[in-house]
DNA sequence: AAAGCGTTTATTTTT
DNA sequence: TAAACGCTTT
């Protein structure tokens, strides 16, 4: 057997071999930590002997779960099988499958993701006749989320609820989770939420899993939600091996709900807990380490944490400065370009990474015009395609014939004729029935014409054909190979036509023919009795990261938070300037702004030998173009680990915007000069309505100045300088 | 019911 | 700029 603590220093050491009692493992970017927790399960197995069936392993991508299963079956194979590996998510899905009884979970729900997610919050407003435009579906679906992500239910977020706002948003969670339930539907928050609510009621479900798992193994944990680590807490109960990996430093994801707070209350919550940091770094280079803490270490709320290593200092950070969005893509692919032909360096090694998706759009140019193969870790997710999304809906509808947010969906794609009218009535007729969407046009079919005037006869046709399809559809589903029925329901409804006639109909068609071959893996594998429902879920749970092959020879494009956890030789980020990298919607927030930082600091951390850090003059955004001072992080890393440009001295404040102003005034009438305050990005400013906030951009459109202003209680919202009457505050 | 036309609005997105 | 949205026309 391979000797399990080969090649771990001390620390990790210590940390694989605590496996009684609380522990928490601090672990530094590169320092080894997916090693600790694999060799921390192979000990436990291989030299403990215990059970794979008795560990719980949670981490936060598939990918990575995956990733850890391969590892740990090459240090041994019978450490690899039984054990309980997953995301939170997929987890409590199994757990809410088998045991979700009890709290009226039927086994055959299907889950709403995003998109779903803000259909199914229209689908209130609507209801409700709520302005979609006081109410924004998404900042409704946020407020819902976060509640959940505290375990707040309808009633107790009423309760709780202080603005008008929030009294709004309890009366439409509860509808939300009304129709949840009616659709026998749970999305990605209930999962969590609602295996804790089974957990809490019902104390012998809990104590099944208590017993099963002796130990519990939490990954990537400042990443965790409120929720989350109550069900941690939950399950490692009874025998307390609870072991949580995390860096505070790499906190991401607040706006998701995490709270970083998780792993600094973890050692109240467990006082005996025992505490290893993980603090060499085994994958950077001394400059790059020395960089990357030079910029974290600017971050106020934090507990100091020192990385080193005893790796090479390396090559210096360098810093470039280009004239705008068009150049930086081409300075990235030329210097890409240059390490292959005279550094020997492999496209796959080497990644771009962005704050926003919008960056990568003159990346890809740049490398389509150079012919540099590369690879954009998706924007909009292959799952969220609307013609991918279609069809899932299909399925959905098919499996859960209940899903009124599916039926709604495909009820008139392709077009078939039933229009906005005709099911705005099927869906009050439903409701006053309390009845899914399907089963309405069955009822309505049942009852004599005579005692329901509803519906043309030409419309009560079209509706009992759409009905007589799916429920053909179904006894398909439930026959055929779910290859040949997935063959049937695209031409049963007549999808390839209706896709190749729309427009980017090929491309779109592509899509479904990709989505095929996931089909056929799960139609090869399983009986038609199951496979739908395994198809399901498997789509339901996946990212995109989750389907990234390192095997192909490209450059891999990537958004800061999508890199986290991942490494390259060479790392280029790109949009150092503030406003992009610190996000401007951060700005007026410090808490933010600190996870900006971190933000960067994954970014640096990801890279192996060197980092790039790119910056444009002038780039366009939103229409227009604005001209960023560069990132204040820059300022942060000693001169004497870069090189490049760098025309600013560190001494020097960030300067702020005013290039603009020039065109500005000759567009302007004067006698304004005197009234209107002279405005520029960062000034705090008052609005009469607004309240306060910060000027995130000023910008001149067809001879009038427009203010972009980032108010603390309304957020962002573009202004005529001349009509909005701001004071600016000092 | 569906196409057409202005208007609006722009982060990040493990699941 | 461009895409998504909602209103109006056909």
């Amino acid at each position: 057997m391979v000797d399990i603590f080969e090649n771990l220093n001390s620390v990790q050491r210590e940390a694989v071999e605590t496996i009684v009692g609380p522990l928490l493992i601090l672990a530094g970017p590169g320092s080894g930590k997916t090693r600790v927790i694999i060799h921390r399960i192979a000990y436990l197995v291989n030299i403990c002997g215990v059970s794979p069936r008795h560990i719980l392993a949670v981490t936060f991508t598939n990918k990575a779960a995956r990733e850890m299963q391969e590892r740990l079956c090459q240090l041994s194979s019978i450490t690899g099988n039984g054990i309980t590996m997953g995301t939170f998510h997929s987890i409590c899905a199994k757990i809410l499958r088998v045991d979700g009884g009890p709290i009226d979970i039927k086994p055959g729900f299907v889950i709403y993701d995003q998109s779903d997610q803000v259909a199914l919050v229209k689908r209130c407003l609507a209801e409700k006749n709520l302005e979609a435009k006081q109410f924004s579906p998404s900042a409704v679906l946020n407020h819902i989320s976060a509640a959940k992500s505290h375990s707040l239910g309808p009633q107790e977020f009423i309760r709780q609820g202080r603005s008008y706002f929030e009294e709004v948003v309890g009366r439409i969670y509860e509808r939300y989770q009304e129709i949840l339930k009616a659709s026998n539907a749970l999305d990605f928050d209930d999962l969590l939420m609602r295996t804790t609510e089974l957990f809490s009621k019902h104390k012998d479900v809990l104590a099944k899993y208590q017993n099963r798992y002796l130990h519990v193994m939490v990954d990537e944990f400042q990443d965790t939600n409120l929720v989350q680590y109550a069900l941690v807490k939950m399950l490692s109960a009874k025998y307390r091996n609870l072991c949580v990996v995390g860096d505070p430093d790499q906190s991401i994801y607040s706006w998701r709900s995490a709270d970083i707070r998780n792993i600094l209350n973890f050692e109240k919550d467990f006082p005996d807990a025992k505490v290893v940091t993980l603090a060499q770094s085994y994958r950077s280079t001394k400059t790059i380490i020395d960089s990357a803490s030079a910029v974290i270490a600017s971050n106020k709320q934090r507990k100091p944490k020192k990385l080193h290593t005893e790796n090479t200092q390396g090559r210096p950070i360098t810093i470039i400065e280009t004239y705008n969005e068009q150049e930086e893509a081409q300075y990235v692919v030329s210097e890409i370009e240059r390490l292959i032909s005279q550094h020997d360096a492999k496209l796959s090694d080497m990644a771009v990474m962005f704050r926003t998706n919008a960056q990568s759009r003159a990346l890809e140019e740049a490398f389509v015009r150079y012919g540099m193969p590369y690879k954009l870790v998706a924007g909009t997710r292959f799952y969220e395609r609307r013609e991918v999304k279609d069809i899932i809906a299909y399925l959905r509808l098919i499996h859960n014939t209940a899903d009124d947010i599916s039926f709604m969906r495909v009820i008139n794609t392709p077009l078939r004729g039933i229009g906005e009218r005709t099911v705005a009535e099927l869906s009050s007729f439903a409701k006053k029935e309390e009845l899914p969407l399907y089963d309405a046009i069955e009822r309505i079919r049942l009852t004599p014409e005579s005692e329901l005037k509803l519906f043309s006869p030409r419309t009560r046709k079209l509706l009992f054909d759409f009905h007589e399809m799916l429920t053909g559809l179904r006894e398909s589903a439930a026959n055929q190979r779910l290859t040949v029925f997935f063959d049937t329901l695209i031409q049963r409804i007549g999808y390839k036509e209706y896709l190749l006639a729309s427009s980017n109909g090929e491309e779109r068609w592509d899509n479904i023919i990709e989505f095929q071959a996931v089909v056929q893996e799960v139609g090869a594998e399983f009986e038609p009795s199951e496979a739908l429902s395994t198809l399901l879920e498997r789509i339901a749970l996946v990212s995109d990261v989750d389907e990234l092959k390192e095997t192909s020879e490209t450059v891999t494009l990537i958004t800061l938070h999508q890199a986290k956890g991942l490494e390259f030789n060479t790392v280029f980020i790109v949009g150092m300037e503030e406003g992009i990298l610190p996000h401007f919607r951060s700005f007026d927030d410090p808490a933010q702004m600190e996870e900006e930082c971190r933000l960067c600091y994954v970014g640096i951390t990801r890279a192996r030998n060197l980092v790039y850090l790119v910056r444009a003059f002038h780039r366009s955004m939103m229409g227009g173009y604005s001209t960023n001072p560069p990132s204040r992080f820059l300022k942060e890393i000693p001169p004497s680990l870069t090189t490049g440009a760098r025309p600013w001295k560190t001494e020097q404040p960030v300067i702020r915007r005013r290039e603009r102003d020039i065109e500005w005034e000759m567009d302007t009438e004067y006698e304004l000069e005197d009234q209107l305050p002279e405005l520029m990005a960062g000034d705090a400013v008052t609005h009469h309505r607004f309240g306060n906030g910060i000027v995130v951009d000023t910008r001149c459109e067809n001879g009038d100045v427009s203010v972009i202003v980032n108010f603390s209680d309304v957020g962002v919202k573009k202004m005529s300088l001349r009509k909005a009457r701001l004071e600016r505050v000092d």
